[in-house]
DNA sequence: CCCTTATTCAACCCAACGGTTGACAAAGTC
DNA sequence: GACTTTGTCAACCGTTGGGTTGAATAAGGG
């Protein structure tokens, strides 16, 4: 799981880091502040720090004793780069399939027909 | 971990996953063409297709003995959803930061100037 | 200098993950 | 009815993930 785009959705995959990064988009935050609401110990909060960092969400100064962590945006953008793509596609394809399946009602019965059952229809 | 929004993350965070769903966005498929291209076993494929299919990202319905996988496309919005209101929220906070740091120019040195390192000046 | 605050590192534990192999089930074909 | 195709279930194995505790580091503050 080397690539970018795995580590972020790895890491969102978790409640915990995605409310973290709900709370960033407020403000810049200690990993203190950070670690409060949750009923874990302070170094666990660090590792999904960590996690978030390493894959892009989240950067780290440094203040004094504390680390403030810092939301980035821009990573997002990859996310939904890869979303977009694939559900623009999937409906594209949702419409020529209605489209197919209109023309095959005019034939008998067709030698490809798959999702004999689903969602649609 | 028993939320769909965490489910789906986690189903996505896997590469061989991920490109079943880019490669379900052009044709639905049976479990042996799907896995084709991988050089894994395929109880593996079919264990990456009941993660999907947990997440509710994939269908299957039956056609003799085979199990024709369909993308759902419609999980695809849970995601874009979470992600475009929190990315709106860094992005606004972005501009907002701007204008507030703008503002203590005005003044003297400011008691709570956290961010001090980051990717913004 | 010592002490407190803020955070990380290191070692460990257990559950979950991704992979394997072997057996089984379901449906069509001969 | 036996055989083939298609796929899943079950048991197992090594690795990773999230958690813990205890010690270490970094930076002020008295």
């Amino acid at each position: 799981m080397t690539d970018q785009l795995s580590r972020v959705f790895a890491a969102l995959a978790d409640p915990t880091r995605r409310d973290m990064v709900a709370r960033l988009t407020v403000a810049d935050s200690t990993v203190n502040d950070l670690a409060a609401p949750y009923d874990v110990s302070l170094q666990a909060v660090s590792k999904h720090l960590k996690v978030l960092e390493e894959a892009g969400l989240v950067s780290r100064s440094r203040e004094a004793q504390r680390r403030p962590v810092h939301l980035e945006a821009e990573v997002f953008d990859l996310m939904t780069k890869w979303i977009e793509r694939y559900r623009r596609q999937a409906e594209e394809r949702f419409s020529r399939l209605d489209a197919v399946l209109a023309a095959m009602d005019e034939e008998g019965n067709p030698t490809t027909g798959i999702r004999t059952e689903g969602t649609a229809s």
